[in-house]
DNA sequence: AATAATTTTTAGTCTTGACTAAATATTGTT
DNA sequence: AACAATATTTAGTCAAGACTAAAAATTATT
């Protein structure tokens, strides 16, 4: 008893997790992703992280040398693409049409990003008007694993009276983006500096007619498009 | 690593369904449900459901006494028609939505149907007007588990010159359904029978104001609301 | 009622994906 | 260069859920 039936290629969910992991990891350290680096993101042990990356191996999803961590190939990078893709689609929808707040979604995406099938996913993007970003600021890679990055500042460098648009976050936890909602911080608010002050790295700013201090914490964790 | 959070009650896929196959035997069969009608219907072997049946039995959501088939308990009932909820209100999404037809749903809401999330499905549910019926014309089960169903006959019950309207299948393989797509046999649609053919029961309708024979196989396999 | 046919269960095995503990590589420090 | 610390892999287990083959119970047939 089984699912799959037609379809060309198929990863347990247990692999995409991996694939996943590896991707966010890849995008940050850009040399080899290390085995301890994956059981940290992945919550689990390293032991089980060696097993299961010499299996994806096997399926040159990646590449991997002993001792030496791992790369995806271009068929895992694709392959792992296409699952934030779909993740970040269902936020989209989570957020869009079922009232879903950001920091709701993700536990739920979680889960949907394994549904195999081409035609929900394409009908999906269709049905939500092609978004290009998840309701936390991320891209959306289009169908063929690219994705187009808006150049993006954190809040922290914006000098004393530049200005931005707040357009993603760093931290995503939901502790986070309550905080952020409880301020009147959502995606597309316009951001100014009013102030920066140097003993603890806050900053002043003004965001809907409203003058508000901020941590140095926050500020690091926010990024705004610069204009 | 594994999800699972605060949720109350969580079973494998692989629980859901069982319980799912034993709800649908349940309503043809009325007496309890024997090990190898379960191995046929989730196409597996008649010791994986004794394993699987020991193991539900255990948490309460069936009773179950060897060599003399299980009953869903009222809770294993409850569990079940949520899960039956969840199918068909995923192919209300898909066909309402999503540019499935009717025929195209069945696989992806057996995944869909797994999805853990409270919320989700509420949403879902309102944001499709709370649909009392999936494609196929099955009703769904409210979020107490109990469904409303509405007296429907088969097509081959009715008499000469006795009309319906089209409401529902027992057949739903994609094979049946596109071969009613193709005759113009959709849900809502208004039947006449204008003949009745002895020797081979086959019957003469009216439908989209065309007259159309129709095997005993078919009249046998769709169910009207007589008028 | 006895035997044959069928159904169901048990016992033992396999795969996936996790784990622990021990062994081995690599890296860092003096 | 040698040793300590850390990272990684190996070897051996475990649980879930499937399987096969054999045993046991039930049902059907004479």
């Amino acid at each position: 008893m089984y699912l799959c039936g037609i379809i060309k290629e198929m990863f347990s969910q247990s692999e995409e997790n991996y694939l996943k992991a590896i991707y966010h990891l890849e995008i940050v350290s850009s040399k080899g992703v290390t085995t301890n680096a994956i059981a940290k993101k992945l919550e689990t042990k390293a032991s089980s992280v060696t097993d299961m990356v010499q299996k994806l191996s096997e399926k040159e999803l990646i590449i991997y040398k002993k001792y030496q961590g791992v790369t995806l190939t271009v068929f895992g990078k694709k392959t792992a693409a296409n699952i934030v893709r779909k993740h970040r689609l269902w936020e989209v929808f989570l957020v869009e049409k079922l009232n879903f707040s950001w920091d709701e979604v993700h536990d739920v995406a979680e889960q949907l990003e394994h549904i195999k099938s081409q035609k929900l996913i394409q009908e999906l993007d269709s049905f939500l008007g092609f978004p290009t970003h998840d309701p936390h600021g991320d891209p959306i890679p289009d169908d063929k694993g690219n994705l187009k990055t808006i150049e993006k500042s954190l809040l922290s460098t914006l000098a004393k009276n530049e200005s931005g648009i707040c357009v993603g976050v760093i931290d995503s936890s939901s502790e986070f983006l309550q905080f952020l909602d409880k301020k009147g911080i959502t995606l597309g608010k316009q951001i100014t500096v009013l102030e920066k002050e140097d003993f603890d790295d806050s900053v002043s700013i003004l965001i809907n007619d409203k003058k508000l201090s901020i941590s140095q914490k926050i500020a690091t964790n926010l990024f705004v498009k610069k204009r």
